[in-house]
DNA sequence: GTGATTACTTGTGATTTGCAAGTGTTCAAC
DNA sequence: GTTGAACACTTGCAAATCACAAGTAATCAC
């Protein structure tokens, strides 16, 4: 067994210089990306991700839509009706992961029988 | 707070038909992309997977490939060299992955400073 | 055949998850 | 302007998963 290099990983350090290796250390689970989808779907508030059939923990929702916010992905925003609540918008760095979503959109539909797109989504 | 329905959710059970939630529930995680990310760089063999500069844990890696093989992603292949040991390929599901991994690369490229190819990647 | 390499498995503590419940603020109706 | 519902979280805890170290059995190079 060769000897590892004492580890002094100090959590949100970068593993390693590769796009691919640092994406997935800001949305490399199962939750984040379901709720930059419905970010770019159009969806602004917290009971809206709540309410996705994905059935989201709650507490899981808030650490990830903090760590978009933290990671530059988006923003809260006033929800634009008189409210007082604020909401959540994808920023450009945000709406930059579409290509991404869109590429695991086709390739669900085509490789994983039985799923299919919401009946409001078009793009 | 609302009631949920009485949680019957017996594992590998599909959280939505969504292709995206679909998707996660298959590589959402911070290591699979990266194997497979491996596997598209014509890597084979367990060792190499080991030697990538990320460092993932044996166990994890050992766990990983096996999804990979049982999600009808990547086969178990003789290493070619005479040898009685086994590789891994991808399938042509797995070489399907193929526009994720260069959404995320792309992605990674333009908004994570500091990230960059390795040297003999060219695609 | 002997020692190194390969491809794992096992054990363990730490971290993260999923679920339920609770809290404080905001809104809508009267 | 009070009251009850809705909203946006936070907290607590058990279970699952992870990271790390170490071990093992088969294979290979000499």
């Amino acid at each position: 067994m060769p000897a590892r290099k004492s580890s002094t990983k100090t959590r949100s350090e970068r593993r390693s210089p590769c796009p691919v290796a640092c994406s997935l250390d800001l949305f490399g689970d199962r939750w984040t990306l379901l709720v930059v989808r419905d970010l770019l779907l159009g969806r602004t508030r917290y009971k809206d991700f709540q309410e996705s059939p994905e059935g989201i923990p709650t507490n899981i929702l808030a650490e990830r839509l903090e760590r978009l916010v933290s990671g530059g992905m988006a923003t809260r925003v006033p929800v634009g009706d008189g409210s007082k609540y604020l909401g959540y918008q994808l920023t450009k760095k945000g709406l930059a992961l579409r290509p991404i979503l869109k590429a695991m959109r086709d390739w669900g539909l085509t490789w994983e029988p039985g799923t299919r797109v919401g009946l409001h989504q078009r793009d």
